[in-house]
DNA sequence: CAGCGTACTAACGCAATGCGTTAGTATTGT
DNA sequence: ACAATACTAACGCATTGCGTTAGTACGCTG
């Protein structure tokens, strides 16, 4: 159990972009973006940058962090399935 | 006073090399990446990706997110001084 | 002293990816 | 019908993470 698949940021875009009744071209021309980029991110073709962040943060009433974090677990989940750690023998052993 | 220019996590990494006596030659070869790769961060030059941030963790005794987040806040600092985000009007009047 | 492992750096090209522009198709309101 | 909204697809550009190679320097050991 636990956590499961990763989840893309833009699905949380999309969705709280649903529940405000906002429209990927609204937010796009209040952020001052190609509506394209919002587009792309909602359908999870591109992450979700320090910038865009800020942007949509601003506008949405957010802070930049919630929405890079969401990046970075999801940037986290899927390097997680292509490295082997155990290949890698720790030279410190931290605090277990 | 507070917080003051960005400060790229290669910096950090440096210091904590320093402190444990380890190489960028050792940490590199222990990891399984190009010394480059180690090089390129520690000179501020390449960012840490969740890639590099989990095989250093292994290596360290760290978590992914302790690099992440050091990431994700120079990349903060750095789109914030690129931005003009008064020149965005907020859809939503955020908890304030 | 010749050779090898360690240690770091510079330079090159490749691949992935964020980005903007443009163009296309609906839908809606005046 | 026209125009603004709404979304998507396709193209090329610029950035950037990445590996490979090559170069310099140091120390140890045969």
């Amino acid at each position: 159990m636990s956590t499961q698949d990763p989840i893309h940021p833009g699905e949380h875009l999309a969705e709280i972009l649903d529940e405000l009744s906002i429209t990927q071209y609204r937010l796009a021309k209040t952020i001052g973006v190609p509506q394209v980029r919002i587009g792309d991110i909602v359908h999870g073709r591109r992450a979700i940058t320090a910038d865009t962040a800020l942007r949509i943060g601003r506008a949405l009433g957010t802070t930049p962090d919630f929405w890079l974090n969401l990046q970075r677990m999801y940037d986290l989940d899927i390097a997680r399935s292509k490295v082997d750690l155990d290949e890698i023998l720790p030279l410190v052993t931290g605090p277990n």
